[in-house]
DNA sequence: ATCATATAGTTAAACGCGTGAATAGTTTAA
DNA sequence: TTAAACTATTCACGCGTTTAACTATATGAT
């Protein structure tokens, strides 16, 4: 490619990147900032899609130390959102589930929040939109190799 | 387009969205901690490519808050990066503008975030990232105008 | 010309989230 | 059995955010 071509595609990148997510971020906390923050609508919904999760697990998927997940789950576990239960074979690690009331907390601020998406997605043609996506998908993969070989140094 | 396939895919941006910002902030963040947080390299990275900044200006495009930039500006100018200047017309406004020192960081922070940022859009095709771009471009002006109607009402 | 209203920016208190270091408790392996 | 490794937590501290109150300045209707 093209070194100026390059330049340009990086600026352009690094302007919508930025304003895509202040956006989107915004407009998802105002759907769900009565119930939730925006990250603690994102770990509830993590627990809820994966199978016996645990604190170490959520550090690695959101990049970030153990002790920031302890925090976050000390907010919703004092508010009875989530509940930890000690694995019996090997005493140090908590498993991590919702509550009832958790769950249905998580449906209506998934719901809201799938009707946000639904809203600009929509304004795509499909094959556009399923481009799209599928690209930022192929991104997704080259970040996290990238971050891999980062800490593999 | 199909309930199903609309549903599908905004599963897929949810998911991607997330992973994608999580680890492209960290990467980010690992190559400027020393220097900068990633909210004040864009802080300062928006100042320098606007004449005549102001704090309303910011809080409009960052999305929050006046005393959130207050509060960002001050760490800066307490470190040199940053000067104030009072508009004489109009003595309420106040200008905000890089040091010289803040001006060599900017360039120095700005490299090593292109750098990042080749580094994983020179792995895809011309046509591919370029399409991508455009795309995510459209979504962020849906994104602000979705911004300004909710404003609206 | 004056006075109410609007605007730009700041301050302060409180909260959420992040890091890094220290700690407790629990395996695991030499 | 003892040392090393691992899981989770706590603590101290900093950054970024909101809300509310405040200062200072400008504007506009009467």
């Amino acid at each position: 490619m093209d070194k100026k071509i390059i330049q340009e595609l990086i600026d352009r990148y690094v302007s919508v990147s930025f304003d895509v997510n202040k956006k989107a971020e915004s407009l998802i906390k105002g759907q769900i900032e009565e119930d939730l923050t925006v990250d603690q609508h994102y770990i509830i919904r993590y627990i809820q899609n994966s199978k016996e999760c645990t604190s170490s697990e959520l550090a690695e998927a959101f990049d970030v130390n153990k002790s920031a997940i302890t925090a976050i789950i000390n907010r919703l576990a004092d508010r009875g959102l989530i509940e930890r239960t000690r694995d019996e074979k090997d005493r140090r690690v908590v498993y991590l589930t919702l509550s009832d009331k958790g769950i249905d907390l998580h449906h209506k601020t998934q719901e809201k929040v799938h009707l946000l998406v639904e809203s600009f997605i929509t304004q795509f043609d499909e094959s556009e939109i399923t481009a799209f996506i599928n690209t930022y998908e192929k991104l997704a993969q080259i970040l996290t190799t990238m971050k891999k070989e980062e800490v593999g140094e």
